[in-house]
DNA sequence: GATGAATGAGCGTTCATTCAT
DNA sequence: GATGAATGAACGCTCATTCAT
């Protein structure tokens, strides 16, 4: 269980649960603090004040300020991540699992919708530290996209003259916009509510049955 | 023509031929920066120096760094959104006009890598000014897109039984991720040579013809 | 006894003893560098060093460099004029009422060189936050005026034909230049020692016994 | 006729009317611009806007900004003290020469009352130029009264136990008070009409006549 | 002479980070 | 470990002054 794996390598500074109590509510605090404003207007002392800890204990759990946001990422969104592929591997067909990839997605991001924010403002950002992050979570995701086309390719139910790249890319954009409207929106609707009919648009598109006549 | 609108409230301190030059310097230099770097990391003096200018001069031309940031989309991007909506008006088909959208989209923002990914790393963020743009030029994309459906229904070759909010969010969202996708890729590929893959994805789906039968 | 009530409305940061002094200390080199150059002409940065801080430290104990001006005024000066009123008090005829509170007026400035320098060149500046406390001041000394002038005109010493706001200009400017022509002279007199004598002046005027004859 | 006395040291680069004319101009919006905002808090530009000029234009006629302020004293200023002397000499008692001084003194000032407020503001400021202009007509004025006083003294008119120099800052402190009120009231009276109260009272004092008995 | 666009030094202010307590 | 006062580098912006036209 890696914790704060970036501020690790000056010194193991905190090991205490108490402290990794603290760990966790500065961490908290970040994401609220960093997806109301975003990394570069948000400031420590927010942070600080948000997880009701003093400016200076910040730098006992984090390195510097990008390391907060990195740990944003390694620990609490990565959590997230991991679930992602037992969820998946629970369904058995193609579509199912990547019903099952989506719903999960979409439900995990409405729980926390602060990380949600967080996660799409960063991954456009550029903040090195949560980019590589990103970056390796980004690849997690995509790779299992690609276990399923390829799955589903073999089923017989995913078509085999598809560029996997685009489709990823087509899978994961989609993704992410549906999220992004629902963040920015009034949040009336339930997210998660929408990934049927949006796995249906991935599979069938949105042409009739009797396009490919044409 | 309307150059620099949003400076013009104040005082038009500048509008003779070589200055218009400046003008579009500054903002050549700004989209350069910006995209590099994001707004915030982006300093005035470093806009200057790209330029070619004194830090000062920046000031006769746009009112304070957000402005140049609002300049930007609303002078250079919207130029590129406002060809659009003519691109699309010359197809007559449902799927035509959506490849034609799409096609051009791919095609002028990878004509200006810059700008593509500006566009997309504020479209995420949270500066007041672009905010404002982003969404006006995006809610005039996804118009495109809306009146693009309902021909197409009309025709009958696009499903009726959608949500068009969703579907609008489906292929914006598939698009800006191919894009971001060549923006941080090293560009060894033809964007807009996607187009049409990425239209019958839209179309189509993943899905193999059998798939109504399941 | 409040102390720094100006920039307690934010958050009172700053509390305990040792950082009053330190509180002190900026004041006190406020008072010394806006007195030399004047406000506009001072920096922060002179204030801080004069002070011994940096500069970033002049921003924990006041808002902004308006707000030090008004704390100098608010609190090092109103603390003086405060006491004019107690002196004036111990008095019982009008007469000698004005004795005391010129004679303490005088005492006070000469006591403090660069204070009393501030306080002549601020009354006379366009320094928003500096002119309400100086007004406020400034009415408190003329009341006090008016008071000493109705009670010499109980007690039959003062005459009654006479127009106040006019007398009370006639008295504050007399001893405003008097102590302003000691400012910027070598000062090499004792600037208290001239109460008296300005005083007589004021009551008796400087016309010969015989002048009503005229 | 020294016009621009201080700017004259490099070139004399102005000598027609119609440049003299715009001389003018611009040191009239000077006097506006300075006593509205004060020295510091004007703009060189602003005066060229009041004026209708360039900015450029204002460095034909001026050395820098200090020398526009310094002009405005030694030409616009200085014209009016000058006729204070003359005035002066047309009476023949002291008494009457007093009145005529401050008669004249406080119609002037009531005539331009950016002047007024210029001439108040300037003269407890920090500014080199302007300091040693005023310094200059200060004295000038001193000395009248000096005068004045030596001569009643010799009618028998005027107390001959006085410090003169006590007196000279006792007369010119309570006019100066007097005319900074008006400036900063709402102006709805004559000030010039106060003359002969003040000078009663600087005459006889505020006591009354059995004072001296005490 | 007149213009006003251009310059860049200089200042007020913020905030990530440190360190004495 | 925890604190929060102190630090000072860095940045956005202004404006007196210059100079090509």
């Amino acid at each position: 269980m890696n914790i704060h794996s970036l501020s690790r390598d000056k010194k193991l500074k905190v090991t205490k649960r108490s402290n990794n109590d603290k760990y966790n509510r500065i961490l908290e605090a970040a994401v609220k603090v960093f997806s109301t404003l975003g990394f570069f207007q948000s400031t420590v002392s927010q942070i600080a004040k948000e997880a009701g800890v003093a400016d200076g204990t910040i730098y006992l759990y984090f390195k510097n300020k990008e390391d907060i946001l990195g740990n944003v990422f390694s620990y609490k969104t990565k959590q997230v991540f991991d679930q992602f592929r037992e969820e998946v591997n629970k369904a058995e067909r193609a579509k199912d699992k990547l019903l099952s990839l989506i719903k999960r997605h979409l439900e995990e991001f409405e729980r926390d919708k602060n990380l949600a924010n967080l996660y799409l403002v960063e991954t456009y950002q550029k903040v090195r530290t949560a980019e590589d992050q990103i970056k390796e979570m980004s690849k997690m995701y995509l790779d299992i996209i690609s276990e399923i086309v390829k799955l589903g390719q073999n089923e017989g139910t995913i078509r085999t003259d598809l560029d996997i790249t685009l489709v990823k890319r087509f899978i994961i954009g989609a993704v992410h916009e549906v999220i992004f409207t629902w963040v920015r929106s009034a949040n009336d609707y339930r997210l998660s509510f929408v990934a049927e009919e949006l796995v249906e648009l991935i599979i069938k598109g949105i042409g009739t049955c009797d396009k490919r006549k044409k």
